[in-house]
DNA sequence: CTGGGAAGTCAACAGCCGTTGGCATACGGT
DNA sequence: ACCGTATGCCAACGGCTGTTGACTTCCCAG
């Protein structure tokens, strides 16, 4: 990637006038192009989402798919563009943030494929792992931050969280592990919520959970 | 895959007497493909691991490979093939099944890098998802059913206690998230043993853990 | 010593991939 | 009506892949 933008070979990209809502005659096939790749990317994963099965989803010629989005890569980055979009937790009680958390995510992902996808080609491809990392670190972690007492505790408790809720994410929507897809979104909210709050709240020098 | 055996051109590949501890002369060379195709395989995934890369690793020709293996499939599937190697925990008191188990999985992962290799390939490919899905259904979740109370729950108890455990291998060993790296095992072992025994003996009507 | 089969090497094939340059077309401002 | 430009299609290139067949070398039983 020489250029940071799209090269537009035929001539410079800049907008004529105004800056904001202008459209381009070719936005609808910028659209066609991205969700075929988005519907991909889910299924296939990086490698065997070819540009030319994506091409033809979007009923055009693989050499659009380089001119808007640049290369095969470029075309994943704005493919697996992705906002855990965590709202503000200050409202929430603390002995509830689990089950806000855990019921935020859920809806958060079902209907939307973007996560398995990125999930997915996170496993084999370094570029999206660090996406992946950078999500979670940072949406994720800050988030954490907010609410945990101690602020040296902050990212391990971030990290255990995301290991439970990528989990669920791998085996529910990835690996499609059959009793992990059956459960009701509710039932798994009630399993899930007291696992996230113990790892937001209880003691780290606890050596087991009282009886 | 016509033939259930590796191919062996040569001509048949019966046993000239005896049938059990016979060494082969091409033996090292079988196993040096092997261990360079575990390596890869972890580090790459299925489809960037190439035979050649293979091959190459272990200082042989690509052919060998196919002689040896039939295809990359078979390669994979000899490379791949996993086992929990779940003790028998009749022997462990009811309320510390979950730190067993949890203690099990981290020694048993620790060292052997075929689960990641396993699990960075069953994101993409099919054939290698249904492997993970066999050895968590068949393997934990017949664990799980010989120490859990009701039957019907079995399934659904093995699945959350599936998406805690590959969620930390996820994050662990394939995204390698810098929290869930750096925790040593021990503390690993204290955080998640309550969540497993949670998962394994938790009233499933019951809608928070108490405070 | 000798023959035969196993072990290993070499070069090549066919197919798919990402990517590129050239060319036709339709649009929209003037 | 004109023309520049954005849009789109076509054909092709170079590279890498899994896989195959023929060939040489080595070992060991007879």
């Amino acid at each position: 990637m020489t250029d940071g933008v799209h090269p537009q070979r035929g001539g410079p990209d800049a907008e004529p006038a105004a800056g904001a809502g202008r459209t381009r005659r070719s936005d609808a096939t910028r659209a066609a192009i991205l969700r075929a790749a988005q519907a991909r990317f889910a299924a296939d994963g990086y490698d065997r989402a070819t540009i030319r099965a994506i091409a033809a989803d979007a009923r055009i010629d693989p050499s659009m798919v380089m001119r808007y989005y640049g290369s095969k890569e470029g075309l994943f980055a704005a493919a697996a563009e992705f906002d855990l979009r965590l709202p503000d937790f200050a409202g929430v009680p603390p002995e509830r943030l689990g089950e806000a958390l855990v019921g935020h995510f859920l809806t958060r992902w079902e209907g939307d494929a973007t996560l398995p996808a990125l999930l997915r080609t996170a496993c084999t491809n370094p570029g999206a792992a660090e996406r992946v990392r950078a999500i979670f670190a940072g949406q994720l972690g800050v988030a954490v931050a907010r609410v945990v007492a101690d602020p040296t505790q902050a990212p391990r408790r971030a990290g255990l969280i995301a290991s439970q809720l990528l989990g669920v994410a791998l085996t529910r929507y990835v690996l499609r592990l059959p009793p992990m897809v059956d459960i009701p979104p509710a039932d798994l909210l009630t399993w899930l919520a007291p696992t996230i709050q113990r790892y937001l709240t209880a003691d780290p020098t606890q050596a087991r959970v009282d009886p």
